[in-house]
DNA sequence: CGTGTTTGACCGGCGC
DNA sequence: GCGCCGGTCAAACACG
């Protein structure tokens, strides 16, 4: 047995850093994109609120449901416009291999791939609650994390929710747990990212020139309402404890 | 028996 | 034109 070498050593240390930040780069790429999402969502609510005469081409929703309410009830009024897809992360357990995602509306499964980029299966559903509705929905496991299920939604219901449904959100037996960002149940974002047909390719930059003055005023709110959350010490606080938990629960690729 | 799921086959778009 | 890939179809199957 040869003494160990320190130069080894350290590379050996080195490389371990290394591979930790590369988790933590991970983890915070995919906090990054669920945020993302959140944000556009804030935004969207702000567009519906602040000029609800505007038409954009985006489905309505009863805003009841408040960002203040932790209840996560969920009563879309669903209109039918052009069509439109959005993207949405589900927390779910990881060891729970069915794509289902509770969001209040029936679904009928049509079909099931195994894509190129990602060895999970996605999951093709047909919404059932009416029979000519055109929305669909595929649901994959999210490549970085597979805790979350990643619904991309395409299209406009041309009915209303079936509330009973739309209870089983919040059910204690409910397989999918909505989670806005934070993997622990401590710190609970009290968004809910179920708002199927809600459009999050918002064409941000100067889509309509008409309504550019009032994309501009809102555009002010929106990077208020950022500035507040991010004031927000338990926004903080749950951002920071999920990225933590992230990077600490993280089981550690085998080695080769 | 009706309804929903599974899964292999098929089709169309796209890049080379 | 060919092959790859994502999306859809539809027959077989499972389940209540």
């Amino acid at each position: 047995m040869d003494a160990p070498n320190p130069s080894k050593q350290k590379v050996g240390i080195l490389r371990e850093e290394l591979e930790q930040l590369q988790k933590e780069n991970e983890t915070l790429r995919l906090m990054f994109e669920v945020m993302s999402s959140k944000y556009r969502l804030l935004h969207e609510a702000y567009l519906r609120e602040s000029s609800s005469t505007i038409c954009r081409g985006l489905s309505r929703f009863d805003l009841h449901e408040q960002f203040s309410d932790k209840s996560l009830t969920l009563r879309p009024q669903v209109q039918l416009t052009a069509a439109s897809s959005s993207q949405v992360f589900v927390k779910t357990d990881p060891r729970d291999e069915s794509l289902i995602v509770k969001d209040g509306f029936q679904w009928r499964k049509y079909g099931q791939k195994v894509t190129k980029n990602n060895p999970s299966p996605r999951a093709y559903f047909k919404c059932s609650m009416a029979p000519g509705c055109p929305v669909k929905k595929k649901v994959q496991r999210c490549l970085d994390d597979k805790a979350f299920l990643m619904a991309t939604y395409e299209g406009h219901h041309n009915h209303d929710v079936d509330p009973t449904i739309g209870q089983s959100l919040s059910s204690p037996g409910s397989s999918a747990k909505i989670s806005a960002t934070t993997p622990t149940s401590e710190f609970r974002v009290p968004v809910n990212p179920f708002r199927p047909g809600i459009t999050l390719d918002l064409n941000l930059s100067g889509s309509d020139h008409e309504n550019s003055n009032n994309e501009n005023r809102n555009d002010k709110r929106i990077e208020d309402c950022v500035a507040s959350l991010a004031k927000d010490p338990g926004f903080t606080a749950a951002l920071a404890a999920a990225v933590a938990r992230s990077i600490i629960e993280k089981p550690k690729p085998p080695t080769p």
